[in-house]
DNA sequence: TAGATTTTGTGATTTCATTCACAAAAAGGA
DNA sequence: TCCTTTTTGTGAATGAAATCACAAAATCTA
């Protein structure tokens, strides 16, 4: 149950769907390695670690699989999300169609600034005083933060006090999950970071093997 | 030089600006081990990777340090940048107040629509026509593509034949890189997969310890 | 100046994910 | 029915990154 093996198995996903749209009943483990650039038997190794398995020269059953992984994922029902800080990524997110065909619902926004209590695209902008009541209302497990790094561990501290389980963070800074709350962070100055210094030991050495 | 090096340099950086804010002259391979949860030899392993010594007894400078890692991620200097696709996300990176912060500066945005040719931030708008032209005459070696799924990989080979060196991909689809090219994908989708997962992961076993 | 203490730098060791490799099962063909 | 082929499932081997552990250097103390 490693962290990359359950990344994977979100690649495996968005492959799979697009077997399945092009038709494809049965899959084998060297198709989805294939398609990630990995070893079959990682991909095997991968189900047999959640439980999955298939079937000795028959391969995978696409749908079955599909049902598999969405289980497994928690995405078998609709995952209900909110958004702290409704600033330029805030508002992307929530305008972001990506979320919608995975069943990933914005269902609320939240600042401090009141002018931007409004509505985007049908989803309701609230102030942070309406935070507590509308967590517990709703029951919301999972929280995205997109206000700015100075704000973010008091935010975070925050939803986790008021229950929140999992928190997707976008402030350019680490925050540390405590207890029984899982904090993924996403930092986009790194990962830009990160294509700036490859592209420039790619330049020093061009035309170079290493 | 692999990739959890480099991207923990990123992080030594973000620690060391917080520490220099903080007027703090010198640090020691522990302080810094802390900050990012890792063993202090691996600070120093890092550190010794890209030719950086410090002083026995002394720890490491902190401005030295500074220089240094900048030097190595190629942020000594202003790095033009630009986006294509310029929806949700590609605005909200536009407006995005962190990277002017890192030296990063998006000089241009690029996209079909012709009603998106306006100007965010001060930052101009042109279609994809004027592409070809303005990555040579501006010499730009980095391209974020913010486009739909579907047309992702085109992009990507557009920007490649027009000579982008590094790219950072956030359609939901893994480009690959080909020859001397950096593709680094970001998967928002997969990223808060990921959370959901473990959130729920961590609700099913409330309280046990693994 | 001598001895104690702190911290770096790195070889040796450990850990852990990935790949290899093959037995066992399933399916097809003659 | 028996032989051949295909593909899974997994134990063993590999490889790479992180951690351990300690000698060497630098500074401090008296």
């Amino acid at each position: 149950m490693n962290e990359n093996s359950i990344e994977r198995l979100s690649k495996y996903k968005s492959s799979l769907q697009k077997l399945k749209t092009l038709g494809f009943l049965k899959v084998f483990s060297d198709n989805l390695a294939d398609a990630l650039g990995i070893q079959s038997a990682q991909v095997r190794k991968d189900f047999s670690l959640f439980g999955i398995s298939g079937k000795k020269r028959g391969g995978y059953n696409v749908e079955d699989l599909l049902t598999s992984i969405n289980t497994i994922l928690g995405k078998d029902r609709i995952e209900n999300v909110i958004i702290v800080g409704c600033g330029n990524i805030g508002i992307a997110l929530m305008n972001y169609r990506g979320f919608v065909r995975e069943k990933i619902k914005i269902i609320a926004g939240f600042d401090i600034d009141p002018s931007r209590m409004a509505k985007v695209e049908k989803i309701p902008i609230y102030t942070m005083e309406k935070l507590k009541d509308f967590i517990h209302a709703e029951s919301v497990k999972i929280a995205i933060i997109a206000v700015p790094d100075i704000a973010a561990q008091r935010v975070a501290d925050l939803l986790i006090s008021y229950g929140i389980k999992g928190i997707l963070n976008f402030a350019p800074i680490k925050l540390k999950s405590q207890g029984e709350v899982v904090i993924n962070n996403v930092d986009l100055i790194q990962e830009i970071e990160k294509v700036i210094y490859y592209a420039n030991a790619m330049d020093d050495d061009n035309g170079k093997e290493s």
